[in-house]
DNA sequence: CATATCGTTCAATACATACTGAACAAACCA
DNA sequence: TGGTTTGTTCAGTATGTATTGAACGATATG
């Protein structure tokens, strides 16, 4: 093997941080998602800003992000003071459906633009009409995996 | 009418700049795609940066960006010396093309990291699979829509 | 009760990058 | 040829936001 296990585990958090990143969300949310992705099990708050190496605030900042997004899940362990973080049930159908939410929302704003564009004007209409059509087909079809997804 | 057509358009403008913000391009990329969307025609490069009100060091990254996306192209026109650009012939298509090359590439480095997982690891494994997997149903979803589109 | 530990908040800072504008080369013009 | 106009480049600046870390309230512990 080229790599330890304990590298390749590295790698892919860091791999998630920079995807996270890209999709707007502060890196370090991407990492905490990442290191819950790869170990499955509860982690505590504590042990969260250790392996990572970052501020109380920040874990405090990524995991409300996280919560928010129902990608992971706060857990209380008898006898234990801290909270636990552990990756939700079903963390890649709520990607699919803030995906959705994000495509609808711009579909709606587009649209909110064609009302507004008197119909004398087709050409103009037609061209912003085919944009909003590219938001919705998306959205269709990522309602189209999430209808197969829980099923 | 509650606007005129010039306020929806300015409007409009901003929206779709605020969108390229939101997907790691340069706003002001957005806000000339928006203006070309809206337009139609053939733009000057002295034109986009007079009504956008930016610098034509500004345009010239701009329109570079849409460029290698495909959704634009410069045209030249006989007798004048400036740049014109206008909106693709097939943009959404392209947006879709660039959707799933993104996709794709999620994808592949999370394969990646998947062949690195010992096959022992099995829960990890499977965890991290899913998380590919996601990028992948995704990808074939865009996939799915562009066949349609060009059918 | 006093002390310790916990997670959150928020002002200050660090950081990444969009944007500007001057300098520049190339192409055109007189 | 000298002077304009054009688009690009890039160093410097501006701007937004992620991150830190100290202060804080809440809660457990002894």
């Amino acid at each position: 093997m080229r790599h330890t296990l304990e590298e390749t585990r590295s790698a892919f958090i860091e791999k998630i941080g920079l995807k996270a990143q890209a999709d707007g969300l502060p890196r370090i949310a991407g990492r905490v998602l990442g290191l819950l992705i790869w170990d499955g099990t509860a982690v505590s708050f504590a042990s969260l800003a250790d392996q990572l190496m970052v501020s109380r605030g920040s874990i405090s900042s990524a995991t409300r992000i996280l919560l928010e997004r129902r990608l992971i899940k706060r857990i209380a362990k008898a006898g234990e003071r801290q909270d636990f973080f552990q990756l939700s049930d079903a963390p890649y159908v709520s990607m699919m459906e803030a995906t959705k939410i994000s495509l609808d929302n711009a579909k709606d704003e587009i649209d909110a633009t064609l009302n507004d564009i008197p119909d004398a004007q087709t050409e103009i209409k037609a061209r912003v009409a085919a944009y909003a059509d590219f938001y919705g087909k998306m959205s269709k079809a990522v309602d189209g995996i999430l209808t197969d997804m829980r099923s």
